[in-house]
DNA sequence: CTAATTGCAAACAGTTTGCAGGCGT
DNA sequence: ACGCCTGCAAACTGTTTGCAATTAG
């Protein structure tokens, strides 16, 4: 397997994950490293997201009927929050799963996954219900 | 809008919901209805569904990062269980999540989606782990 | 009969891959 | 200079849509 390289366009995708601290989709991070490295193409911001989950540096994480985002690898087991309005998809802390569970026989759960859907603070003060 | 007819293929498709009791991915829809309808096209199950959650009769299920699903519409509020191995999916009666969470504020949940994943009965005893 | 429905193929959106040139090291 | 990395375009997969032929009522 290859070494990695320094370029210009892998730091602007590392960057992009320090500065944002919420699980970010393919198209947000070419978005937003767009910024900085002009002409970034969409291959690239693929390609690179896939390396980093390979290398641990990021993490996928699938939410149902949006698209994939990725955060920082190595974060405490936690829940995710998706705005229906701007579409972010927000951390929260700590395990919703009620304790306890009984499955019917024969299952094993070796996962799950939880996610609350709603409004974010932002949306809920840029679109007042009145 | 126009009114329904009887075809042979769209009675196999809501005939395929008949007979099996777990969400079911268009694939998995087109597979079992083409064993009624010879040639059934993958493009006459898609519309058939999409058809079929627009009248109330199914509802579409999106979960973590595997095709969608479909099933009855009018179940008791329930989750999902995902079998890594042969990738079907099982309801899962009541509800999962933890009561009285508490989340930061500004949030406002107006939904939830739990999905445990493992391993279902059948692959558990038909690939022992011996 | 007559319009809704179907099957096929083309169109699409998101993601991956092949390739020639560019650029870290 | 070497060879990994990038950008572009083509390939792919899952889903939708246009259209002529088919068929339910």
């Amino acid at each position: 397997m290859p070494r990695k390289r320094l370029t210009k366009q892998r730091t602007a995708i590392e960057e992009v994950f320090e500065s944002h601290h919420r699980p970010l989709s393919p198209g947000e991070v070419h978005e937003l490293a767009r910024g900085q490295v002009e002409g970034l193409g969409i291959a690239t911001v693929y390609r690179a997201l896939n390396d980093m989950v390979e290398e641990n540096i990021l993490r996928a994480v699938d939410l149902p009927g949006i698209a994939p985002r990725y955060e920082k690898a190595g974060l405490k087991h936690h829940h995710h929050f998706h705005c229906n309005t701007c579409d972010k998809v927000f951390d929260l802390d700590g395990c919703l799963l009620k304790p306890d569970i009984r499955l019917p026989d024969g299952f094993t759960v070796l996962s799950h996954d939880i996610t609350l859907s709603g409004v974010c603070p932002r949306c809920s003060k840029e679109q007042p219900s009145s």
